[in-house]
DNA sequence: GCGACAG
DNA sequence: ATCTTGTCGC
């Protein structure tokens, strides 16, 4: 496990992580399939906090994309560098993310984040930013629908409706088992949103979340109670 | 101005 | 995100 603090000028206000997002945007590369599902790694990252001890905990686990074996996984501790602020998750986690990213044994290929890509206030979500930082093909599967709008997918697995900001289709709400809430996935960098469904697709043979997101969930929080960052 | 709001 | 017990069901 590597240690991290928060980089010199990281953004301290929110006018200021909103003027990075702004910056950086034009950046987001949405011209490209992206892997194929099934080829190569897959990689879930997560983050979990303990405001309390000031201590957050980041995980990366790559998986092969064909049978979701664990190929390698890393964690990562540091200072919280940001506080919770929707449209702001990025500067919440990037840091210790990125970390336990650089710290991983093989190449990431694809990155699944917990959270939105395009589907964000300024089209610029943790996953796409994650992307544009490290230029690895990312998407964003979110557990909520945030502040967008959707109609219920059809009650199979597969089902999908668009995820709407007015009537921009910014990601799309996917159910993954058959009649259970469906996730939002949205594309972060380098891949197309057919594409990011189907990953999410070929990520949930069993459960609702990606086995990404689950095994990233799973050892970060780990890592966040053997934390002895003191 | 007020409320809602990924994790 | 995180605080939290038992409980219903495959």
């Amino acid at each position: 496990m590597t240690t991290v603090s928060t980089p010199a000028g990281w953004p301290v206000t929110e006018e200021a992580a909103r003027a990075v997002q702004d910056g950086l945007r034009t950046r987001v590369v949405l011209d490209e399939p992206g892997p194929p599902p099934g080829t190569g790694h897959v990689t879930g990252v997560d983050v979990a906090y303990d405001d309390e001890r000031d201590v957050v905990a980041a995980a990366a686990v790559v998986l092969d994309a064909a049978t979701l074996d664990v190929v390698a996984e890393s964690t990562a501790v540091g200072r919280v560098s940001f506080p919770y602020v929707p449209g702001l998750l990025a500067f919440r986690e990037i840091p210790t993310v990125l970390a336990a990213l650089g710290a991983l044994s093989c190449p990431p290929g694809l990155v699944v984040c917990d959270g939105y890509g395009l589907a964000h206030p300024r089209r610029f979500g943790l996953a796409s930013h994650l992307g544009v930082v490290t230029g690895l093909p990312t998407i964003g599967v979110a557990k909520n629908p945030f502040t967008f709008t959707h109609d219920d997918p059809g009650t199979p697995r597969g089902s999908t409706s668009p995820l709407l900001a007015g009537d921009e289709e910014v990601g799309r709400a996917l159910r993954t088992r058959d009649a259970v809430k469906p996730v939002f996935v949205s594309v972060g960098h380098r891949v197309s949103l057919d594409n990011a469904c189907a990953h999410t697709l070929a990520l949930t043979p069993a459960y609702r979340l990606p086995e990404t997101t689950r095994r990233a969930d799973a050892l970060c929080r780990r890592a966040l109670r053997e934390a002895a960052l003191l």
